[in-house]
DNA sequence: TCAATAATGGCAAATAGTGCCATAAAGGCG
DNA sequence: CGCCTTTATGGCACTATTTGCCATTATTGA
């Protein structure tokens, strides 16, 4: 086991493994594809082929980067729901949320229009796709680990507490819902303002929280 | 048009189409069959043939039942949370959740204490097992509505409420979480009696509410 | 250039699921 | 009871999904 002691100096002498943040990028690359195939033709009329052909791979490596047609559109759904997460770990205490959602422009530089049409045209498109559905709510569960983070440095508490895992459980059932609730007026026609996309978030939010995490109406 | 008139008193000729309630248990048995498969050999290694061959239907007609494999558990989770739902829907005004879940012993009656069993063991599998995690999330988001029902009513204020509605969200995320913590703990050998499970319940439910249900600790 | 390692592609095979049609089962009616 | 109608099931072929295996290619260090 003199290996063992060397093993964490041991440098790789072939072709180095794809680094993460590659990796990361090819899988949204194919993401992008594939909401664009699901959007144009429907998921049931198109083929794993399709999208592998769409990006230019082949279907081997295809299944290699994503084990379903459907998860294809992880990538998409969670860089958008990743911009939301970070966003509210910026909301600074003291502060009203709606405040902060209008001051922070991070997350508009952090998610392409593209990338937030394709995510709400998934969310719209699961309402008829099991399939994305379950990828969608999958999605917004993995947010919760870190949401509870947030919550435990909020209120100086363990993010292990149940209580904080279940605060910050509402508050991605706040964030999904209102999601939701934009899929849904935006593919029925219903136009709605980025502002009034904000009050709504807050107003969520608010019902989730009932102010604990110290957010208040602007006007109060 | 006169068939149209008299759409509503034509009276069906042939052979009745298998009522909802047949229907519905035979998708319990495949479920409960599919389950017992999972637990003893794992999902990868059992196939549609082989729940269908355990029911004793042909592989044709399994997948009339269930559009895939992993869905076939969903009748047995289904049956699990219809009852927590049912429990919580019985909740009188102006008694304490604990109270109510010591007093109202018809859950029990509801779930077996094997279909119990099978759920907790699904949600124990769900987390190394993907589709099944999918799954049990699809199921609490179908029991949302449901709860907004249950929060509008005793709130009186409409199921469409936005408020309305995360507050579901939130219940439902408090019961979900209080049930995989237990699955957990079964899963990993830490016994939990029931008492303390009921415990728990109330104080996931009074922090994801803030006593906004009208919850109040037993003590008080 | 050579050796080593990782990514990709091609092919075959197993599994998952669907469409189509034949047959069996369950009714009503004479 | 046979006759007719409708539904549930099963069998078969077929497509799609997904994995294992191996050859090929690309990328790195020596």
């Amino acid at each position: 086991m003199s290996e063992t002691a060397l093993e964490s100096q041991a440098r790789p002498r072939g072709r180095r493994p794809m680094s993460e943040r590659r990796r990361w990028l090819q899988r949204l690359e194919i993401s992008r594809e594939a909401v664009r195939l699901f959007r144009e033709r429907g998921v049931a009329e198109t083929t794993g082929e399709d999208i592998a052909d769409a990006v230019g791979l082949s279907v081997r490596t295809l299944w290699r980067y994503f084990r379903s047609k459907e998860s294809c559109v992880e990538p998409v759904l969670s860089l958008t729901t990743d911009a939301f997460v970070d966003t509210l770990r910026r909301w600074p205490s003291g502060s009203s949320l709606e405040e902060h959602l209008v001051a922070d422009h991070r997350m508009r530089d952090q998610v392409s229009p593209a990338d937030g049409d394709a995510t709400l045209a998934v969310v719209a498109m699961s309402r008829r796709e099991p399939a994305l559905r379950a990828l969608w709510l999958v999605v917004y569960e993995r947010a919760e680990p870190v949401l509870a983070q947030v919550v435990a440095d909020r209120l100086g508490r363990s993010p292990e507490d149940l209580a904080v895992r279940v605060q910050a459980a509402t508050l991605a059932a706040a964030l999904r819902i209102t999601t939701e609730d934009l899929a849904a007026d935006l593919a029925d026609g219903r136009a709605r303002s980025d502002d009034e996309g904000g009050a709504r978030l807050s107003e969520a939010v608010r019902a989730a929280t009932h102010g604990v995490l110290g957010d208040e109406p602007p006007s109060a």
